[in-house]
DNA sequence: ACTTGACCTTGCCATCATGGTAAGGTTCAG
DNA sequence: CTGAACCTTACCATGATGGCAAGGTCAAGT
């Protein structure tokens, strides 16, 4: 005897001859477990169009597939690579189409690359002069302290 | 004959006998200039307290002094080595605070710095795994791409 | 004196991805 | 019947910044 109310999906399905075929039907809350992905999400993804409508039970409730919780989990391994929600309907757009090149996948992904790498010298540069000052700090009860000086200091003022 | 209006300050100055030494009274406009900060994120330190309240001319336009493009500049640089606004806002304290001890400023600052680097790991292994893809990728005309096999891979769906 | 253009003022909306909360409906188990 | 655990929608918040709108002010040129 489950713990968790599972019978909902097959009680449903039986009732609502809907589109999906029957024996897959999850709600929300198991379509996020098994993506990975939270509720709010799930829900804020469909409303940027990256799942397709999402069919619902007769209670309202909204009923995923397993093709759906592919999708989600496609999402969620891109936004784990950093993708913006922008790219990453580009690339679903892409995947669902067969007659799709390669070189537009790529082409995507290396933008995305060159902006990761454009961060992140950036914010290597940052903690790099930060470690040099942080270097130079005593770090003690005085109110001496090298960090405050390089900030005040009108020497950076026009660079940027 | 300059082209710019800058008499305001002068012809202000002499009417209005307020905060500051009438010799320094810089409209926003020049404040943002000379500190390198846009005069809307000059009125939004402002009013995040940054700035201390800022004088104003009769006409209610804001009045910097060298203290205050001082300030600025010191805000900004902060912001160029990516302190958050908050963490600005104790190092401007800190600044201002003849009894403050450089081991406060030098912890505000590690802090900072391990949180970027935590996010440069971050970013790099993106940008690493996003490298091996790409090479991967024929990048042609044709449909199969590894980047989507690995989007698409169910492999990645429970870890994080 | 009047126009023009370059300033200034405040206030609201948008970004981006995500979380929170509220108020209410549904279902199942005890 | 009640409580728990779900589901629904809708709104607000984050952080730092930009943009726009509608209006006031001022200096310089006609």
């Amino acid at each position: 005897m489950p713990s968790r109310r599972q019978g909902v999906a097959a009680a449903e399905s039986a009732l609502a001859a809907d589109t999906s075929s029957a024996a897959e039907a999850l709600t929300i809350g198991e379509a996020a477990k098994r993506s990975g992905v939270s509720a709010k999400m799930v829900r804020h993804y469909e409303s940027l169009g990256l799942l397709p409508t999402v069919a619902r039970r007769l209670n309202g409730y909204r009923q995923y597939c397993e093709r759906d919780i592919h999708t989600l989990q496609f999402i969620k391994r891109s936004r784990d690579l950093g993708f913006s929600m922008s790219e990453i309907a580009e690339l679903v757009s892409l995947w669902r189409n067969r007659r799709r090149t390669s070189a537009s996948v790529k082409r995507i992904a290396q933008a995305h690359a060159d902006g990761l790498s454009k961060r992140i010298e950036a914010m290597q540069e940052m903690r790099n002069t930060l470690a040099h000052l942080i270097h130079c700090c005593h770090g003690d009860q005085r109110p001496d302290c090298p960090i405050l000086e390089d900030l005040a200091s009108p020497t950076h003022a026009n660079d940027k």
